[in-house]
DNA sequence: TTTATAATTCTACATTTGTAGAATTAAAAT
DNA sequence: ATTTTAATTCTACAAATGTAGAATTATAAA
């Protein structure tokens, strides 16, 4: 079963906080902030998703992720990948230099870091 | 307004295809196909966001696709790269370079277009 | 001309999603 | 001891989504 939008959205928030009362939470959103019962859903759905776990502590609970944010978006960039690039990473890849206003310092970046990846192997 | 996941799906047969009828949407599913009042169901909300449009024939419908699949996954891919990797091109490059498996040469490839990319800025 | 094909429009309905009020409560602060 | 804070559970509900049956029809094929 999949994050929703807003779920991912907290989820994101969560990732960045690495474990997090509600409160902590709800504190990162932007105002307006959404209603505490509103994240209170989204947590609970999230922990039936299996997407996040929790610490009781009295009445109140640290929550945490339970999946990485790398091993989430493997699957959906690599399912981005295959429904729209035919499989082909390299055409992904190609899509993305081009479409993303890379500076020439970031292009540089990243040819580094290929290189780094090519000796890898 | 968004498309939805299914929508996505037959909006990528349509850019497949360039134009179609209905019949040949519903041919590219592979089996169990869906039903064709599903198909027409998603063209017409598809329509009504404003992602396709049609010429008629007579009693059929030619559709064509109003958005071109590069301004989509740049809008997607920017959206993704905004909030998930804080707004940075580079860390999410880096984050592909290293999760999807590219192959030596594939990564090679790579490397030539960020050259290319390089020399034209 | 009868029949088959491909499509259209309408209606329907279960699920999922976004959002939050009401009631309740444990723990913390005063 | 009383009030405030942070959270929880329950309930609710509109909108979006996935899926498709029923009825209807223009056009093409036999």
């Amino acid at each position: 079963m999949q994050l929703s939008k807003s779920e991912e959205e907290l989820m994101n928030v969560l990732w960045k906080q690495k474990k997090a009362f509600m409160k902590d939470l709800l504190e990162a959103y932007p105002d307006p902030k959404p209603a505490n019962t509103t994240i209170a859903t989204l947590l609970k759905r999230m922990h039936d998703k299996g997407f996040i776990a929790y610490k009781s502590f009295g009445r109140s609970r640290e929550y945490y992720p339970l999946v990485k944010k790398k091993a989430y978006f493997s699957k959906h960039v690599n399912g981005l990948i295959k429904n729209f690039f035919d499989d082909s990473p390299t055409q992904f890849a190609s899509f993305f230099t081009q479409e993303t206003n890379l500076s020439k310092e970031e292009l540089e970046d990243l040819k580094r870091l290929i290189d780094h990846e090519i000796k890898n192997k």
